[in-house]
DNA sequence: TTCGATTTCTGACAAAAGTCATTTTTACCC
DNA sequence: GGGTAAAAATGACTTTTGTCAGAAATCGAA
C-alpha cells in the first residue's frame, strides 16, 4: 500500500489540518496508515467500536442508517479532506451510522489515541472541530424541519440542490450533478419511496427545472428549484 | 434583579462548569448577568444575532423553527444546568432557531467575549463542550430517521418516552411526564397534525399504554411503548 | 456487441395522514 | 365557583404518499 505524506496532500486544504504546521503534520503522518477502499466497501458498520478516524484523500463515501425494515437512510456524505467516522470517535459511542464508498477511495486512518492527542496539544484544531460541528447540528437540525414540514416535492428539489453544491468542487459541467446515484439512494436521502422519487423527477423535468441524462441529473433551472423547496420563507 | 454566584447555584452541576474551580467560576461571576423570563417569553428570535448564551438556573423552555407556514418545529428543550444559544453562538451564524420559556425561568447571561475567553482558556470545557456536541448530532441524525422512516403512531410513541426521560428530574410521580404541554407543542416534536396527536394519544389509551389525565399524560405501560416506537430494530 | 440483470418507469390501488367544521371539555381568571 | 376563552376531541372528507405488479430502458460484463 503507498504512503502519502499530508505535507503533499491535495485534500489537506479541505481538512482540519488546513493549517496544522509541518510539525504536526509529521506527528500525523507518523500515526496515520493510507488505504484504499473499492466502490462498495465499507468503512465501518452501525454498532461497532470506533478505533480512529479517516481523512478522505480521494473519492466520495454515504453514510447511512439502517431502520427496523431495512431501509437506509442517508445521513450525510463525505469527501475529499472530510473527516469520517468521529461523531461517535469523539462521542465515545459504538457507531450510529455505517459508511459505504461510492467510487473507488483512498483514505488515512488515524488511531484514536493519536487523534485524541493532536485534539488535546491543538487548540486550534479543537475550536475548528468545535466550530464545524456546531454548524452541522444547525444543518441536522434544519433537514428536521424540512422532515417535518415540507413535501416530497419540495424535498426532493431541495436535495437536488444539496447534491449539485456538495459535488460541485471537481465538477466539469456545474449543472450537471457531479455524483451518480441510483434513485433509490435519492429516495433514501429524501426520505420516500423510490418510485415517489422516479415520478416527482419526471414532474420536475417537464416543469423544466432539470433534465434526466440517463442516472444523471442536470439542473436546468436553479431558481426555480429554491422556489418550489421553499428555501425562503 | 437578584444575583445568583455559580458557586453556589444548584444547577452547576448538570451543566458544562460542573467541573470549573472556584477561580473560574469567578471570572464568570465577573460576566455574567441573571435574568428571569416570564412563562411565554422569548429569549432569542430565529435571525437575530447571538450576543451570548444563557446558562439555565430554572425553568423549562423550548427551541424551536417557524416553517414557510408558521407552523414550529420543536428542536430541543432547555432545563436547569443546560446552556441555551451557543450552538448559533460558537458556528458564527444568526440563530437557527427561536427560544421561550415554558414556565417562569431563571438564566444568567454570559456575553460572548467572555464565553469565547472560557473557552480558549479552559480545554476540559472545550472538549466536554465537543462530545456533547457530537451527542446531540448523533441524536439529531437519529431523529432525521425517525421522521423519514416512521409512522406517526411509533413516533409518537418515541417522544412521550423522550418527554419522559426528559424531564424526569424533579418528578414527582415518574410515570407522570412531567412537563404539560399543549397538544399543538407534541404534534410540532412529532412532526404531525394536532388533530393526529389526539387521535393517536386515544389510541394509545385505548392500548392501556398511557393514560390521559387532562393535559398531563401518564406512561402506563413503557415496555409497550418502546416495543411501538421500534426501538429494538 | 449481445445478453442478462439491474434499474427505471408506469399504472392501479391502498393506506396514512392532513384539513376543515363542529362539538365537547378543560383550564383559568375574575 | 361560574363564566368564558382556549384547547381537546370527533367526524367527514381530501390529499399525499406508499405498495405492488409489471413493462421498458439501461448498464455492465463476457
Amino acid at each position: 500500500m503507498a504512503f502519502y505524506q499530508c505535507s503533499e496532500c491535495g485534500s489537506r486544504k479541505f481538512s482540519f489540518f488546513a493549517e496544522s504546521c509541518e510539525a504536526e503534520l509529521e506527528v500525523i503522518d507518523a500515526s496515520k496508515s493510507c488505504n484504499n477502499f473499492r466502490k462498495g466497501q465499507m468503512f465501518f458498520y452501525e454498532g461497532s467500536r470506533p478505533l480512529g478516524l479517516y481523512c478522505i484523500k480521494a473519492g466520495k463515501i454515504k453514510l447511512f442508517k439502517t431502520g427496523h425494515d431495512g431501509k437506509e437512510q442517508i445521513i450525510s456524505f463525505a469527501q475529499s479532506g472530510d473527516f469520517l467516522g468521529y461523531r461517535s470517535l469523539i462521542a465515545e459511542e459504538l457507531y450510529h451510522s455505517s459508511a459505504m464508498a461510492l467510487e473507488d477511495t483512498s483514505a488515512c486512518f488515524i488511531p484514536k489515541e493519536n487523534f485524541f492527542k493532536l485534539l488535546s496539544e491543538n487548540p486550534d484544531l479543537s475550536r475548528s472541530m468545535l466550530k464545524s460541528l456546531c454548524h452541522d447540528l444547525g444543518i441536522a437540525n434544519e433537514k428536521i424541519k424540512s422532515m417535518a414540514q415540507k413535501s416530497v416535492k419540495e424535498r426532493l428539489a431541495e436535495t437536488l440542490m444539496f447534491l449539485q453544491d456538495t459535488f460541485k468542487r471537481d465538477a466539469k459541467d456545474e449543472n450537471l450533478i457531479n455524483i451518480t446515484l441510483p434513485r433509490e439512494d435519492i429516495a433514501n436521502i429524501v426520505g420516500t419511496a423510490t418510485e415517489t422519487v422516479i415520478r416527482m423527477l419526471t414532474v420536475l423535468e417537464e416543469e423544466k427545472l432539470v433534465v434526466l441524462e440517463g442516472r444523471k441529473i442536470r439542473i436546468q433551472d436553479r431558481k426555480g428549484l429554491e422556489k418550489i423547496a421553499q428555501v425562503y420563507a
